[in-house]
DNA sequence: AAGAAAAGTTTGATCGATCAAATATTTTCG
DNA sequence: CGAAAATATTTGATCGATCAAACTTTTCTT
């Protein structure tokens, strides 16, 4: 009549205890087969579903993770953060495990997050997005002995290896290399490269991918190569001055590789000569336009990032120093190879490297343009 | 020295007893001042922090929203809800509110997922998305008499006043009204319409929009108004045959308006004649290329839905049918205007409605392009 | 100033599940 | 067969907070 049946209606339906009842829940093994059967039957009959608030009051864990919500997911590069967000989720329900979502708009913020959701219960650990070298939340973490894993490997110098940091990380090195290879296979030689300012974690990674690919190769001389590279700040008009500057500095040029699709997309802009351009997340993008790009599997990300969280070490090392448990996982990205400029575009002859004022700004000012997923700011 | 302190030990510190411990955080104005103001130093002497399962399990309420992380996020369309998902996050956090987010691979997947967190005390209402004709959910929430409140309002007959359904919605006409205004007032006179194949509920109430502002004026003909208009599934390349169509059929033509971003993408590859081009939604590929789009505003929507579940009704009508809150609320959307043609674009002249299998074809098979929010599937 | 009313505070019970320990039952084996 | 061992089940206590009702103190009324 009242609510939900609980553990005692249940047991009373079933002529068994409160206790044997929870046992066929949690550990189905220790109860004998036909008793097993028959609660189960009851559970069955009455809709009986656990009250999953009491039942973290008792045993103190809640099966549930916490994520910021970025702030950048707005922008193109944002999308991977999505895919992330929902493939993390998918694979989190699946294992009976909930997600819960924050906002927080400083470092600072987040770590006052962290505490709330911990000391109330609500998580049994986090999920973090956007590692930077230096970041604060990962040593407030580590010191507080809360669980997290975080998506982006620690930038900071020996932080890589620390032990008490697990992470999972997209292989950005492979992912250009790959893409280098790629191009080369198809006939290219001299091969550029958009990245972005050193010192970037994940942007030096990529660069290293393009430049291994080359020297390994041989073919380009190294006066060559470094005319063929060019760093600018992520975004769609440096994409577009980047490559205009390319196409006046670099003599030939047989592909282009970017950094992100944001450059990408700006670097297909000035492109003329329809020099295939490949960009890096795969976004919607770069989809609808037509670029090929190099794909962050963000299922299997999802998937190390729970293997971990749930793991052996629980999200945490608390003792075992001598497992053997790999304490991180670089995930090896997909290429995703396209009908090179699927959407003609041209150019007028002049474009410059300052956009001259008579033409329309090719980016407008009223959005903020995609910071990189794993840029440090 | 083990866990965390509980109202217990403040109460003890503090000298007075639990349940004015609970008071004072709970019902502040029932503890004399001085009494209040001790407890409050200890709080945070302490560091007190209720233990949010407790109170749940005792108080039989979540203060948790669940919210289902829609699959079609990844499309171009699926931007509006990333951002109405932030929005909501961001604005529930402010008031004490948390957001659980699940997955779901069909409506009835969703109804026991539905169950599942109800039923578990998780959730004490569901924020639902991507309403469509004859939703089995509304019915299904409505019945259990659980909270819940839509983006999206009701498609069905008479659905749309029903006092049980709580919704916010955008309002597309008010949308496609003022940006056709918008460009008749900067000189078009012949404004064509590139929208979904009705029904739909929201592609018709947009299309509604622009075909009112252009009987307004009334210098268009009832025989050239049909030609202006042409219908087509949503996507990229359905975009760019429609405006093929169009120009081989309308002929002259002074704006273009679609129903949705990916459209108009579309529409702004066959179009040398840099007509302006307007879509709908403002995602990031909107303010990336340059395109005007007529923004949902999500942050009101989130406000409203936040207001609706929260409010008078607690997310479901319990009695009170005489009183005159409103039980939805319609947000008007906002025009962003921008530079026209930001990224030039060019066609070759003799772009048809199929395309020839000489030409790379214009969107890429491998992702499935963005079904709007809205539209009925 | 006495009694009633209001305001402030405390106590015991409770939400629904699981843990730890006790008890009952079945199995094993000399 | 019967005692010890192994297995199965039950009981009482507990997690941390809030509710409901009892109790104490202060304020108001006449």
């Amino acid at each position: 009549m009242g609510g939900f049946p609980t553990v005692t209606d249940v047991a009373r339906a079933a002529g068994v205890s409160r206790q044997t009842v929870s046992n066929v829940m949690n550990s189905p093994g220790i109860v004998r087969a036909d008793t097993r059967q028959r609660v189960e039957a009851v559970i069955k009959e009455l809709g009986y579903r656990p009250h999953a608030s009491a039942r973290r009051l008792r045993t103190r864990r809640s099966s549930t993770i916490g994520i910021r919500l970025d702030p950048m997911i707005d922008g193109i590069s944002g999308s991977v953060l999505d895919r992330f967000l929902h493939a993390l989720t998918e694979q989190a329900d699946a294992q009976g495990l909930r997600v819960l979502l924050f906002t927080a708009t400083s470092p600072e913020d987040e770590i006052t997050q962290f505490r709330r959701l911990n000391d109330g219960a609500d998580v049994d650990g986090f999920v973090l997005t956007s590692t930077f070298a230096g970041d604060p939340r990962t040593h407030w973490l580590i010191e507080n002995g809360i669980s997290f894993v975080t998506f982006g490997r620690p930038w900071g110098v020996d932080d890589m290896n620390d032990p008490q940091h697990l992470w999972v990380d997209v292989d950005g090195w492979a992912g250009l290399h790959e893409a280098t290879r790629a191009q080369q296979e198809a006939g290219a030689r001299r091969v550029a490269y958009i990245g972005w300012p050193s010192p970037s974690g994940s942007g030096d990674e990529r660069r290293r991918g393009w430049y291994d690919a080359m020297t390994e190769r041989g073919d380009v001389s190294a006066d060559d190569l470094a005319e063929l590279e060019i760093v600018t700040p992520d975004g769609v008009s440096q994409g577009t001055a980047a490559m205009a500057r390319l196409r006046q500095n670099a003599g030939r040029i047989d592909a282009v590789l970017c950094a992100s699709d944001s450059l990408a997309l700006g670097a297909m802009i000035a492109n003329p000569e329809r020099v295939p351009v490949t960009g890096y997340d795969n976004t919607p993008v770069a989809a609808a336009i037509g670029l090929s790009s190099v794909d962050q599997a963000v299922d299997e990300v999802a998937a190390g990032v729970l293997a971990l969280l749930t793991g052996e070490f629980g999200g945490k090392v608390h003792g075992a120093p001598e497992s053997a448990e790999p304490r991180h996982r670089l995930v090896t990205p997909r290429l995703v190879v396209r009908e090179f400029a699927a959407i003609p575009m041209d150019v007028p002859q002049d474009v410059r490297l300052d956009v001259p004022q008579s033409v329309p700004q090719s980016v407008p000012q009223d959005v903020p343009l995609d910071v990189p997923l794993d840029v440090p700011q």
